[in-house]
DNA sequence: CAAGTCGCTTGCAAAATGCAAGTGAAAATG
DNA sequence: CATTTTCACTTGCATTTTGCAAGCGACTTG
């Protein structure tokens, strides 16, 4: 299928480029489930509670790795399977989810009251423990994961 | 016309419910025009560059409101018009745009690099800068503004 | 080699978005 | 005080995006 063509900025603002490349849906949701669940394939990311659709995902995913978000590989096991890894580009939202987290965490009543808590208590540490978790190629989640989303 | 009520939540996740109110092309641009610029009336918000349309702004300032983000009241000297302020849990989102603003900022082309620097530099005393400025009941902007956007 | 599994694509209906043209109430103008 | 302009929208309609269900080809498993 044809690589879809970037469409133009509609202005130079920060923010506005932001908002074109994670302002919908679900792209911050895929990005939340490879940052602290670590889903890595296709099947992971349609296991998710909020219950994407394959046709969506496919170009959500697509669209992520155009913007250099997230990346691919093949599985070395699998060759049905692709890996898909955030850059340092997507480990770098971190901070982003972490005040989107907190936000709704003072102002909605939402479940995870752990992870907010771990996020208020020390942001820095928080943040620290994505990097370093990412910083490996093939990062482990069940070996260190301290929270559920 | 109805009030429209609020959809259920797809999950629980503090994330979710930020995606869901805030997840869309124009809802974060419409705060960051309130925030940073002091729009404060319909016309003011279509000025704004990335031109948004009449009938999708009512609608997210409407969405926007049934949050609690944002609230309104008449212009004591204008009938026609209708003032638009953030609400503390609106203004509490300046540290998510802030992070979406410097994320852009260190990985795509974007103007406006001295808001950039701005925020970069001393990320507390901008977020304090902007709760000062918002903590009048009718905010000023043109006397304050230190950047554009 | 038959029966899954995986990562998609396709077709189609429904919802959201975008554009242009109103509309009614209030304010400014002559 | 009648007319024009401004303001915050709404309406109608075409286009785009989303959501759902079904299918499909490559690969793996039994």
């Amino acid at each position: 299928m044809a690589k879809k063509r970037l469409p133009r900025r509609r202005s130079g603002c920060p923010l506005n480029a932001s908002v074109e490349m994670l302002g919908d849906r679900w792209s911050l949701l895929i990005i939340r489930d490879m940052m602290l669940l670590g889903s890595r394939t296709f099947k992971e990311f349609l296991g998710s509670y909020e219950g994407i659709a394959t046709n969506i995902l496919a170009d959500r995913l697509r669209k992520l790795k155009v913007y250099g978000i997230i990346r691919t590989e093949q599985d070395p096991f699998d060759g049905r399977k692709l890996i898909y890894q955030l850059t340092p580009k997507g480990i770098d939202l971190a901070p982003v989810l972490t005040e989107m987290v907190l936000w709704a965490g003072r102002h909605e009543k939402t479940e995870n009251r752990p992870l907010i808590r771990l996020m208020q208590e020390d942001k820095q540490k928080f943040l620290e423990q994505i990097r370093q978790r990412w910083a490996q190629p093939n990062p482990t989640m069940e070996s260190k994961r301290t929270t559920t989303i």
